[in-house]
DNA sequence: CTGTTAGCGCGTTCAT
DNA sequence: ATGAACGCGCTAACAG
């Protein structure tokens, strides 16, 4: 079997103490006892336990990433892989492994949540109860929350500008001398749908454009829900001449009916999805949508959290993300 | 601070091995107890650690999931995401978490790897070394072997047959009576790259048609260089009238060539592409496409390494999981 | 069904 | 710069 930090140490006649810091803070151990000490761990193929280590330390470095089950499958979610993709990078570089979570689910007999010490924080992504936040503490276990906001104390929460960049997509399509601008709400978390359509309607109203009720609808975001929504919207007697989707799927959806229904994309009809998903560039004409660096809120949520795990203050902090708006060829405006 | 099973065992008056065994194995103890133990418990918060059980159980109920850093990102690989989902399905179903391991990359004082005792399995993905393998079970870590083949003692491979995927493509192709067939190869690994590129030749020369130089091409698998390559072929006095790409990706950058060319898509060129990514029915017309069953062979190869840790008998095995050409609009035959 | 006794492999005092 | 002793929280024999 793998050998023990005991092994080495009666190899080389050292202490295990010495050893140990060998591996841990070899500058407290002499250049020569570190020579001997790694040529027989490495000839006894000695490697620390992690384990053991993770026990008297109390600390494992790792990292949970928790996405409940709605939004589900994470890593297929082009929405939220791109984010755990950030993450991954800055906890790697930070000495720290991540963990998809789904201890979350397994349920003790007690009725508890049983997440205890398998890591030493997690960033909490999307819906969520503050009940839950409060386990993990109770269980000591540091939390940030992303893509959600809790005003509970010392909570990090990272969010984004969803209202601006709608105000953005929006303003866009004005500026065209387009007024008749249907939007497609995807049924998100209150937060999100509502900032997203609040600058919707706000844009409109700033410039006295009618809103139509026709125009505003809600689905669920689903690419086959998209396309019938857009079928309907399309056969309107007075039809639209953009239509805003509150992500990049349900605009896809559009397109594709579009294309379809034989208009001409953008001289016919104006396209704005929400999110710069992979996919936006891959459905041709390629996708006018607004940008949300992901992989930056990744790296965000992870140094933060890593920052508190490593002694640095817990305050309470909202951090919203900007947002670009990116031309492409579902609009006017693209070089 | 949180409580531990010293403290429960106190509070209610039972022995520590007894509220270890209310945890661990219900059935051990009295329901009487159980009632007892668990009330106390939820009262002191008590929760197992489980660090502290990984060190003396030996086993932490974790894997790791690698893939090394040339096809990094993983999350937002195409490719590996919808593997690593399945891989996920079934751990979070057999009581195992999975670490996305980076672990792979801190090196010790000594030069060696350190990889440890903080999962108990690995499923190593694509490229790798004998060595690293090698390297793992010297720890005492299981592997399995993912989209990749070794001849190693008792070692489990999960591949994909590369070959009959592209039969089936080529085939299809020749029976709408097309003979004009280019393929763009994706310089993938060796054993990928060579099977797909086989089932062309094999089909042509199968069928007596002739196969000419300036439709053979291979290129890195990205959109740049496929719409590059592409433009090329579609340049050429006697054009293909059918491009067989070996991944999605390439077969999308064909199609957006062809697109803006004002070519007619299958009329005038037929598109198939390889692996069945998410992306393949974002682009419109819709990519035809030879589908690996990714989610399964994740879950297949997360089952195998499971039952080997769970004290199923290692033995060497090579698993060739299936391929099925979905027809879409990029070719004829689809209804 | 329940309790007693021993470690698991390591890091951390506190000495020297 | 090095060593001795203790304990992290839990489970696994073995008894009763």
């Amino acid at each position: 079997m793998s050998s023990t930090i005991f092994d080495v140490a009666r190899e080389c006649g050292y202490s295990k103490t010495t050893i140990s810091r060998a591996f841990a803070s070899p500058e407290m151990v002499s250049e020569k006892a570190r020579r001997i000490i790694y040529d027989t761990a490495r000839q006894l193929n000695y490697t620390p336990n992690a384990i053991a280590r993770a026990m008297v330390r109390k600390q494992t470095n790792n990292l949970g990433f928790i996405v409940n089950d709605q939004q589900y499958p994470v890593v297929l979610n082009p929405f939220y892989s791109p984010i755990f993709e950030g993450v991954l990078q800055t906890c790697r570089q930070r000495g720290y492994s991540v963990f998809i979570a789904n201890e979350e689910e397994i349920q003790l007999p007690t009725g508890q949540v049983y997440v205890k010490k398998q890591m030493d924080g997690v960033i909490i992504c999307g819906k969520t109860e503050p009940r839950v936040i409060d386990e993990f503490r109770a269980q000591n276990i540091d939390v940030v929350l992303l893509n959600n906001v809790f005003d509970m104390d010392e909570l990090v929460c990272i969010t984004i500008d969803h209202y601006g960049g709608a105000v953005k997509a929006i303003e866009h399509l004005v500026e065209q001398g387009i007024e008749e601008i249907a939007i497609i709400n995807g049924h998100f978390s209150p937060y999100v749908y509502k900032e997203r359509f609040r600058g919707y309607i706000d844009v409109l109203m700033r410039h006295d454009i009618e809103t139509k009720d026709a125009f505003i609808t809600t689905i669920e975001p689903t690419m086959e829900e998209a396309k019938q929504c857009a079928r309907q919207l399309l056969s309107l007697d007075e039809r639209p001449r953009a239509i805003f989707a509150t992500n990049d799927t349900i605009a896809i959806g559009v397109v594709k009916v579009a294309l379809q229904m034989g208009l001409s994309i953008p001289e016919e009809l104006s396209i704005i999805g929400y999110d710069d998903s992979n996919l936006s560039a891959i459905i041709e004409p390629e996708l006018t949508t607004v940008r949300i660096d992901k992989e930056e809120m990744g790296k965000l949520a992870a140094n933060k959290l890593i920052d508190i795990l490593q002694g640095g203050e817990r305050k309470k902090e909202i951090i919203e993300c900007p947002t670009t708006l990116i031309l492409r060829g579902t609009t006017y405006g693209h070089h």
